[in-house]
DNA sequence: ATTCATGCAAATCGTTTGCAACCCA
DNA sequence: TGGGTTGCAAACGATTTGCATGAAT
């Protein structure tokens, strides 16, 4: 239920931002948005994602997935990855965040943990009190090993 | 004079990591070296990199920067980056770090930090703690406004 | 009707690679 | 000498772009 909610939620945010920018609500934007949907949890590269959307809507081409996957990542729908893999991945924002959340990389087995929490709250004072700088937003990946792997 | 005893340091370091494993000492690869080494607080774009070598060294070839450049990284003696600008850069690595350091990114001047300070420790053990995940290292960017330009 | 979006293919651009010539150990 | 190394150019792979056609407002 959760979930549903959760999609329509997304849609009814994404078709608000295209009007207020002056862009079209097309089938091929629906179609990738739906991909990500559908795929809460993933780290998609494009290709991936064309992939979905070429299952069910084999006229869609490549270049049209960039252009919305892009799209989505200006409107924050989606957040830009970069697990040093060499792909560029997407993957669906989490509602509530303010700031990205954190992935731990297992160097073993290249599983990747969503960590919820912020916890860079007394960091980011620190570089406050200390360079005066302001943080807005922060991306953090840590490498190491997970729990499975550890035994 | 702290300067001179780090570069004497770092070319050490990479001769004997180079004998190690079996590499040789090539004048391409000195060269390669010294390039970072002159610009020990800047993050360069491969390009860059091999402007600088080109200007003393114009038979070195492009291919080989990137060959050697990848190779002082495996080697931990640069650090590769993504400062999200578009471009792979690298910088020196610092002496005596056991974790790569923070990037503060000014979103106004484009203006870059280096922080010194780890400031991960606690929410590593927390990693630990919650996901049962052994942190080895860590990669964190900080988006914000800078001191000169919050005024 | 107007304007933006799409599909396709060509163009880009950073990076890698194959190979013959070369050079360090 | 012999195997790693280099320079060059060609190959690559991800992403972008130009343009004529097509769809949304």
């Amino acid at each position: 239920m959760r979930m549903v909610e959760n999609m329509q939620e997304k849609c009814e945010e994404f078709y608000t931002k295209l009007k207020e920018n002056g862009y079209k609500l097309t089938s091929q934007r629906k179609v990738v948005l739906n991909a990500m949907l559908e795929h809460q949890d993933d780290h998609l590269t494009v290709e991936e994602i064309y992939q979905f959307v070429n299952a069910t809507n084999p006229e869609v081409g490549l270049a049209t997935v960039y252009r919305n996957i892009q799209l989505l990542s200006d409107m924050k729908i989606v957040e830009k990855l970069n697990l040093e893999d060499g792909f560029t991945r997407y993957e669906l924002s989490k509602d509530g965040e303010i700031h990205r959340h954190h992935h731990l990389i297992c160097e073993e087995c290249g599983k990747v943990i969503e960590v919820k929490e912020d916890l860079m709250g007394s960091i980011e004072q620190c570089f406050k009190d200390s360079y005066g700088f302001i943080v807005n937003d922060h991306q953090a990946k840590f490498f190491g090993i997970c729990k499975d792997c550890n035994k």
